[in-house]
RNA sequence: GGUCGCUUAGCUCAGUUGGGAGAGCAUCGCCCUUACAAGGCGAGGGUCGCUGGUUCGAGCCCAGCAGCGACCACCA
């Protein structure tokens, strides 16, 4: 083995050998566990968030197979409608073509040439960090199975009722030219203003010749149909059933009273604008208001409107609205308005609601079983608390709007003929044949269906649903979704609903919401803000100049390229070091905690990356130390710290395993680190090295440390396996023949996992071990704190303590010899003057280490008021504890007991080191 | 407006029925001790956001306040 951990020899070699193997299949035997991918986009690449939940799942994946389970972890993408065709149509541009020059089939060709030129990176990405899912299920929301899923939903759907067509107000991206959800909707805070305009009255009377209404969208005015006020504002109430005079449009509109109006809010009066608002429409239902369109499919004036204004852009109508209102005397005043602006998530226009025939499905239907499988505890939330934003969009829910005025998708089933009928199937073959329409003429729907309804049916269109097969019997329901907290109404809510809808269970048992991966200062990583990192660049490294490079090309703001590109060289001026796959899953293991945020710092990584170098090192200490399996059949004889580092193990699987179990990867990713790290490595290797090197001990006992050593070592890697693929079966295989294991009992990845077995827990050789720590490190600390060369033999007294110290002195005096570099150990009668002598306490016992031309007295005495003060804040507030009537009676006698004790060993403890100090002090 | 979360060492974060404040990184000192300088050994560093309450006892439970953040809804 080289002397350092050198990633990137050992890692891309195995996955090709993992790979051939087929371990990443079904094994077909156990219990079924199965966990479905969030299906990335088909086209995109690998960001840290898919980075952290991949090692995530593939973490709970290799677990689960080495655990025996029957484990599918099932990959795939999705088709992202509208980001994928927003991508090509750039593409176009840049050519100088649109999609409408090239036609629907044409264009869908290029769309279908782009994802099959890019659509691989994400698999080949998932690779690079050692992700194991079954790639010969590999699928993609647009497959032909996929498609056909998706077709039967929407006809069984429609056949129910719970999807239907009606002509609603939607939220219209007016530069995508479709429908969008309300959830791809999102609404900032912008600064405009609140025009107030004056409407004229048919009849006016003595107080009022017009009304005053305020507005932020003033061209909406131009399809207004009412104005509105509360019945029992008394301002207006008389003229509740009068007439208004709508300026520039020459039309009357009606004063109408409905208490949605807030009399506080502005004037009271409020326009009414049924086609081009939400609350509005609804209004206008309740008061049987003409629906008038103003707006074209690209937000421009239409027809509908006067003339004046025909194909002028909407704001440019805003403009001419106000200055012709100021024209005629008719603006009142226009004030400064904060409010809040939709916006198109991809497109970033401002959105608006537009009137348009659409698709919807009956969500509220949908959701009540969807509640109740959360409610009852037959999907839990990990964080549990999850569920309570989840309950509170599903008591919500609105009706889902589903078609998208889009090419690239599932193309909706539903054929018209001439006279506006519906057929609804999965063919226009199948259409025509069902409902006997002969040769009449059809045409099909030309919308697709919003992305998320086919991502909806991922868990059972993967397992081959509508067919009823084995696989839909063996792992559905799922066993857990790991997925973050940004989907859980996109994507969650709608795989649940549907399907509990259409095969009558839940789709997954768990569902553990990961936390967000920011910047090391909790800032999103973003293209704009320059802080993004590509985990492949952490695997493999970056020179500085092609990280700024990549930061600062295709931005959308150009103007910051500068100074992203300072920044970026402030923080990396040596670019990115190569850290390797499995330092960076470690890393990710390490950040999942419950918190919602994770702050991303490569400092953790490099901490990671030794840690690897640590666990390749004490590899390395093993193999050298141990040459051949002779071992495995030999006689042995296991020492205490051979019974002390396999206790320990016991306590690290059980830990471990009881930390997976809540998916705290955090505290299990701690729990390995310290064995490994400060058990194994700092304490186990070197108690090993005094029984191979010294002659003090017989075969058996060697053998039995030669044992021990490969034996945990195995162990170990088993452990760290599911976090770090790579170094843990790289290590393996070099230790494979030295254990009793052959070439024909698979790779690591598919070994058992280590199994808790209380018969190895060893409270005696525990303690023997926690004793001999006491007194080591007492003896560290003294020379450190006195400058005595790590590498001068000391001549150490023992003195007080009992028979059990005496004993341990005796067995563990080689070991003791070794670590503490010592050159005697000798025993103080309790009769005998002890000599002026640096103390440290190991318990009862007291260690002593004679000053004479080793000591300085100012040092000592220092170090010893330390410990004395420490001590002594101690006893006060033990003894105030229990000098404390109300503690002793009512605290639990356990407790109190536990506390006399502490009280007892602290008082002993201070009054050693007081009759030492007074010792030194006379000097 | 509604819901949820956060505030612990210089930084990033753990802290599991309330019972002696922890880790990693960073800092300081000593050491090339035959696995590892990506290392070893040792050390320093926190009025646990503030105020009050419950309790024998509060980082943890309750109330209020302050600051930060996320999501949902939204009055034109």
């Amino acid at each position: 083995m080289e002397t350092a951990y050198n990633p990137h020899a050992i890692e891309q070699d195995w996955y090709q050998r993992w790979l051939a193997s087929e371990a990443f299949k079904p094994s077909g035997e156990g219990q079924p566990y199965c966990i479905m991918i969030p299906p990335p986009n088909v086209t995109g690449s690998l960001h840290m968030g898919h980075a952290f939940q991949h090692t995530i799942m593939d973490a709970l994946t290799r677990y689960h197979r080495m655990k025996g389970d029957n484990t599918l972890w099932q990959p795939g993408t999705d088709h992202a409608g509208i980001a994928t065709q927003m991508v090509v149509e750039r593409l176009l541009n840049a050519e100088g073509i649109k999609r409408q020059d090239l036609g629907r089939e044409k264009f869908l060709e290029r769309v279908w040439e782009w994802k099959n030129h890019s659509g691989g990176t994400i698999s080949e990405q998932m690779k690079r960090l050692g992700d194991s899912p079954d790639w010969s299920r590999e699928a993609f929301t647009m497959d032909d199975n996929l498609s056909h899923a998706v077709r039967e939903t929407f006809i069984q759907l429609y056949q129910e009722g719970l999807i239907y067509r009606g002509k609603r107000l939607v939220n219209w991206d007016p530069v995508f030219h479709t429908a969008v959800s309300d959830l791809e909707v999102i609404s900032t805070e912008e600064q405009g203003h609140l025009w107030h305009l004056r409407y004229p009255l048919t009849n006016p009377d003595g107080d009022h010749t017009y009304l005053v209404v305020a507005t932020t969208r003033p061209e909406t005015m131009l399809g207004d149909q009412a104005v509105a006020v509360h019945p029992d504002d008394e301002r207006y109430k008389h003229l509740v059933g009068q007439t208004i005079e709508l300026p520039l449009c020459n039309r009357q509109i009606p004063i109408i009273a409905d208490d949605y109006v807030d009399m506080e809010f502005g004037t009271g009066c409020v326009k009414i604008t049924p086609a081009h608002d939400f609350n509005d429409y609804d209004m206008g239902k309740r008061h049987n208001l003409e629906l008038l369109n103003i707006l074209t499919e690209d937000a421009k004036i239409n027809t509908n409107a006067p003339a004046d204004f025909h194909g002028l852009d909407r704001y440019d109508a805003r403009k001419k609205i106000i200055s012709d209102f100021e024209a005629l005397g008719l603006l009142d005043e226009i004030k400064p308005h904060t409010l809040m602006v939709p916006r198109g998530d991809r497109s970033q226009a401002v959105v608006e609601p537009f009137l348009t025939d659409q698709w919807y499905v009956d969500a509220k239907t949908l959701a009540k079983p969807a509640i109740e499988a959360v409610e009852s505890g037959e999907i839990k939330f990990v964080p549990e608390n999850w569920d309570k934003t989840y309950y509170q969009w599903m008591h919500n829910i609105q009706d889902w709007c589903i078609s998208r005025q889009l090419w690239w998708g599932h193309r909706i089933p539903a054929w018209y003929d001439d006279e506006g009928n519906v057929f609804v199937g999965q063919s226009e073959e199948e259409v025509r044949a069902k409902h006997e329409l002969g040769d009449r003429v059809l045409k099909q729907d030309d919308d697709v269906l919003d992305t998320w309804f086919s991502s909806g049916l991922w868990p059972m269109a993967t397992l081959g649903w509508p067919e009823q097969n084995k696989d839909l019997e063996t792992f559905l329901p799922t066993s857990v979704l790991v997925t973050g907290f940004d989907i859980i109404f996109f994507w969650v809510a709608r795989m649940i609903m549907l399907g509990m809808k259409f095969t009558g269970k839940v789709p997954f048992k768990e569902i553990y919401i990961t936390g967000l991966i920011r910047d090391e200062h909790g800032q999103k990583m973003s293209k704009s803000k320059g802080n993004v990192l590509d985990p492949i660049d952490i695997i493999d490294g970056i020179e500085l100049d092609a990280l700024v490079q990549k930061r600062t090309t295709g931005m959308m703001n150009p103007q910051d390229a500068e100074k992203i590109a300072a920044r970026t060289k402030e923080q990396f001026p040596e670019g990115i070091n190569s850290y390797g796959t499995d330092a960076l899953r470690f890393t990710f293991c390490a950040l999942a905690s419950t918190s919602r945020d994770i702050n991303f710092d490569l400092h953790r990584v490099a901490g990671y990356r030794n840690f690897c170098n640590k666990l390749w090192n004490a590899a390395r200490f093993v193999l050298m130390n141990v040459e051949n399996n002779d071992h495995v059949n030999a006689e042995k004889t296991y020492g205490v710290a051979d019974r002390w580092i396999k206790s320990r193990l016991q306590s690290t699987i059980q830990d471990f395993e009881t930390h997976l179990a809540t998916y705290r990867f955090d505290l299990c990713a701690q729990t390995l680190y310290e064995f490994v790290w400060n058990e194994y490595c700092d304490w186990y290797l070197e108690l090993a090295k005094p029984v191979l090197y010294s002659d003090n001990f017989d075969a058996a006992q060697k053998a039995g440390t030669t044992d021990t050593l490969i034996s945990v070592l195995d162990q170990m890697l088993r452990l760290l396996h599911p976090f770090m693929p790579f170094i843990t079966e790289e290590i393996w295989q070099t230790v494979r023949p030295l254990s009793s294991l052959t070439a024909d009992d698979g790779d690591l990845l598919v070994q058992s996992f280590p199994e808790y077995s209380s018969d190895a827990i060893d409270t005696e050789a525990e303690q023997v071990i926690e004793w001999l720590k006491a007194v080591v490190i007492g003896i560290r600390t003294i020379r450190s704190e006195n400058n005595i060369a790590p590498s001068k033999p000391l001549a150490v007294l023992f003195a007080k303590g009992d028979d059990s110290h005496r004993e341990m002195a005796q067995s563990q005096h080689d070991y003791l010899c070794k670590l503490a570099r010592l050159e005697s150990i000798d025993w103080l009668t309790d009769d005998a003057e002890a000599p002026a002598a640096a103390t440290a306490l190991a318990g009862d016992m007291e260690i002593l280490i004679p000053m004479a031309g080793l000591i300085d007295k100012t040092v000592e005495l220092e170090r010893l008021d330390k410990e004395i003060d420490k001590l002594s804040n101690d006893i006060k507030r033990l003894s105030g504890k229990l000098n404390n009537e109300n503690f002793v009676s009512k605290a639990p006698e356990s407790v109190v007991a536990k506390e006399r004790a502490k009280l007892e060993e602290a008082e002993s403890a201070l009054s050693k080191l007081q009759t030492n100090r007074a010792q030194i002090e006379a000097l």
